[in-house]
RNA sequence: GGCGAGUUAGCUCAGCGGUUAGAGCAGCGGAAUCAUAAUCCGUUGGUCCGGGGUUCAAAUCCCUGACUCGCCA
């Protein structure tokens, strides 16, 4: 009987690039979508962007762009990504959309009829200047445990305490440098307290929903007390309005966000019918279609996913999701991945660098369980992970097998009759493929790929037991010997059709690449109980997958160093108007000629007189008995050179070792309290608080000229 | 600070009360040469984080300490 389930991934957020953390979640859903659709049920895997709130809408504003032209962008970015790595949506949508509109308002006016909307007035920062409320994240001030300086309104770095905005010391708003009022506004809360959503998530907690490790962290939530929901935001906000409220109101975004995925599958269904296929989303939405829905999360939105969400739609008469899994966070070579190392890798640069999308994914299935453990992507064990098993181990059975059966057998494998021999050398991996669905289905990739792969080691042992080149040498005299070259090659591949198969949900790039060399029709979990035809033909073998080579991935790592401030996007919109300004003063000083004009213009002769560098930051130390100075040692090919830069409020010394920056390098040397100064580097500053170095992009070495 | 997860071979991990603690990779020795040097056989390597306890039996259960990571709406 073939399930029918509605597949999710959580919605990434429309404020930035795609990165490899984002894709442990994107291919954990897409191999066990894959999966399931192998098995033949019936699966829709829907996703879209997350386009509201303030972080878009200010962002929108700084790039000088509508927040529909910048999700809009974004959207093309996402969308590129995951087809990039293979992640096959069946849809893909935004939030902004009309459908998810028209859910959350639905949602919304069943909850009001249900009595579980309550009102009520909360004092919060306003910033006068904006003329707007300020999310925690957006105030800054002195941490009131520490007293450290320039502390986010929720939470402090340097001591890691947390507290309410309002207990910050000298606080600022963050979007206009302001000292933010307290001012007092109506806000709208969905009411969790309500003892009916109280027992209805402790029932469906226990209802075998959530991992075991989830439904304890529910269990520490429920001791400490459900509180209200606060679902509205005060505008100017980038969202929907709620009904009723003259637009003085709007959803919070992530009221609107897991509507999103209704949203995305109504989307699908509407295209579907479009296409003369209709499918009746209201069997997967509304209760008692018979139907499954899981989510893929992140266990850092386990709160919202867990307990907001099912009580939103058991209260608004939709079905509460029957599976939700959380998996763990991306550290890479066991820390957290890091912008000044290198290690916070966009899929963009990754794609860009020609590394296979599919060796990502091996990799991640073999580290993933089903727990909300982090995976570590250790790059030397990725490299050796990579080689060893898809091209040693895997793909070479193919190669090593396929060349005679072209030499010797014009590309046909044996008779129908001798077939039956094949489940009589292979029993260890026929009973693997039983296993390995079982291990796919309960998420456990990492168990299933050592079964898969230990059914490769099987096949290799095979072949140098038979050894089919020293049979191919008697083949042209000895019948016998010829038939059994036959066999043992055709055994072979017999056996990589059926590893193939159950690597496809993994890899279906190069499972379609097997296809097409194996000429069958693609692989469906029902094969593995059969075999390739008698006489069957396949085409000639060519190269599947290649090697990794470590240099690869330092150079990714290389390419993605730095560039703290910016996301990868924003950086490229930056670069815009960096470009457009350039053009706009370039022009008339190319006509006005003689020097320093009044005006303040100089001409490119003076600019010349600048001697800019490209430095690395071989150790940057803070300046014991000076506040804001750090002490960098930058090496600029040709020298090092020793200067102090006022930077300690904006950077780590210990982060900044290895970046690359600019310097003036012909700049008079400086005598300081604490030594000489022999230069500056460059950094970026507005009015207000905040401060960034300047750096070059990848491929730019110590010592080139900037100009 | 509170709560939770983790710490097993050089690396990545499995084992989660029961023979002498396992796998892959790396290392070392050998074989083979069909295969993009890809394979096969053999082998070195571990006070299972420290300390205490429960038990006939502990990497596994309990307590405690250290360190790492996460969550705290």
């Amino acid at each position: 009987m073939a399930r029918r389930i509605l597949v999710t991934s959580a919605l990434p957020y429309a404020n930035g690039a795609i990165h490899l953390g984002h894709l442990v979640e994107y291919i954990q859903t897409d191999i066990w979508v894959r999966f399931q659709k192998m098995r033949g049920h019936e699966v829709h895997y829907v996703c879209a962007d997350d386009t509201h709130g303030t972080p878009i809408m200010l962002r929108a504003e700084q790039e000088g762009v509508t927040p529909q032209q910048l999700i809009a962008r974004v959207f093309g970015e996402h969308t590129r990504d995951f087809a990039g790595f293979h992640v096959g949506f069946d849809n893909y949508y935004s939030t902004d959309s009309a459908e998810n509109r028209a859910y959350c308002e639905d949602i919304y006016a069943q909850l009001e009829r249900e009595g579980l909307i309550a009102r009520r007035p909360v004092e919060q920062f306003y910033d006068p200047v904006k003329e707007m409320f300020l999310p925690d994240r957006y105030i800054k001030g002195r941490c009131p445990k520490c007293g450290a300086a320039d502390q986010y309104g929720d939470a402090c770095e340097v001591c890691g305490s947390a507290y309410a905005p309002t207990d910050l010391g000298d606080p600022y708003s963050v979007v206009s440098g302001a000292r933010p009022v307290r001012r007092s506004s109506e806000h709208f809360f969905f009411r969790l307290s309500d003892p009916r959503c109280q027992r209805f998530l402790r029932e469906w907690t226990r209802s075998g929903t959530l991992q075991p490790e989830a439904a304890n962290k529910m269990d520490e939530w429920f001791a400490a007390g459900l509180q209200d929901w606060d679902i509205s935001r005060d505008p100017p906000y980038f969202g929907f309005p709620i009904p009723g409220t003259g637009g003085q109101k709007f959803f919070y975004v992530w009221l609107d966000a897991p509507v999103g995925y209704f949203a995305s599958f109504r989307n699908h269904c509407d295209k579907l019918a479009a296409a003369g296929t209709p499918l009746d989303a209201d069997a997967f939405l509304r209760p008692g279609g018979g139907t499954e829905m899981v989510h893929f999360i992140g266990k850092d939105i386990l709160y919202f996913h867990a307990l907001f969400w099912p009580a939103m739609l058991q209260y608004a008469g939709y079905r509460t999701p029957s599976g939700i899994y959380a998996h763990g966070f991306l550290t890479v070579n066991g820390e957290k991945m890091s912008k000044s190392r290198g290690t916070f890798i966009t899929a963009e640069s990754y794609l860009a660098l020609g590394l296979n999308p599919e060796w990502l994914r091996y990799y991640y299935a073999a580290k993933l369980n089903a727990t909300m453990e982090d995976i570590d992507l250790n790059l030397d064990d990725f490299v050796a992970r990579v080689n060893a098993d898809l091209v040693g181990k895997y793909v070479n059975i193919a190669s090593r097998a396929a060349g005679f059966i072209h030499k010797h057998f014009d590309g046909r494998l044996e008779p129908a009759a001798d077939r039956a021999r094949f489940a009589g050398e292979f029993p260890g991996l026929i009973s693997a493929g039983d296993m390995a669905a079982e291990l796919f289905e309960r998420r456990e990739f990492g168990k299933a790929l050592r079964l898969i792969m230990l059914g490769a080691e099987a096949v290799n042992q095979f072949v140098d037991r038979h050894q089919p080149w020293a049979l191919a040498k008697a083949a042209a005299t000895d019948a016998a010997k010829r038939a059994e070259l036959l066999h043992v090659c055709s055994s072979a591949l017999n056996a990589f059709r059926l590893l193939t198969l159950f690597l496809k949900p993994v890899l279906p790039r190069l499972a379609a690449e097997v296809e097409d060399f194996l000429g069958i029709a693609p692989l469906a979990w029902a094969d593995a109980g059969t075999v390739l035809p008698g006489g069957h033909r396949i085409r000639e073998y060519r190269h599947l997958i290649g090697r990794l080579e470590r240099g690869q991935v330092d150079a990714l790592v290389e390419a993605n160093r730095e560039s703290m401030a910016a996301p990868p996007s924003q950086g490229r919109h930056a670069e815009h108007q960096v470009h457009a300004a350039a053009k706009g003063a370039a022009a008339p000083a190319a006509h006005a000629a003689p020097p320093a004009a009044a005006d303040g213009k100089i001409s490119i002769d003076d600019f010349a007189k600048v001697d800019l560098r490209v430095a690395r930051i071989v150790r940057a130390e803070a300046v014991e008995g000076a506040e804001k100075l750090v002490r960098l040692t930058l090496d600029i090919g040709t020298e090092t050179r020793t200067v102090f830069a006022g930077i300690k409020s904006a950077y780590d010394p210990a982060q900044l070792e290895g970046r690359f920056t600019v310097m003036v390098a012909n700049l008079a040397p400086r005598k300081m309290r604490f030594g000489t100064s022999e230069g500056m580097v460059l950094a970026a500053a507005g009015d207000g608080p905040g401060l960034y170095l300047i750096g070059p992009d990848a491929g730019a070495v110590p010592g080139m000229r900037v100009k």
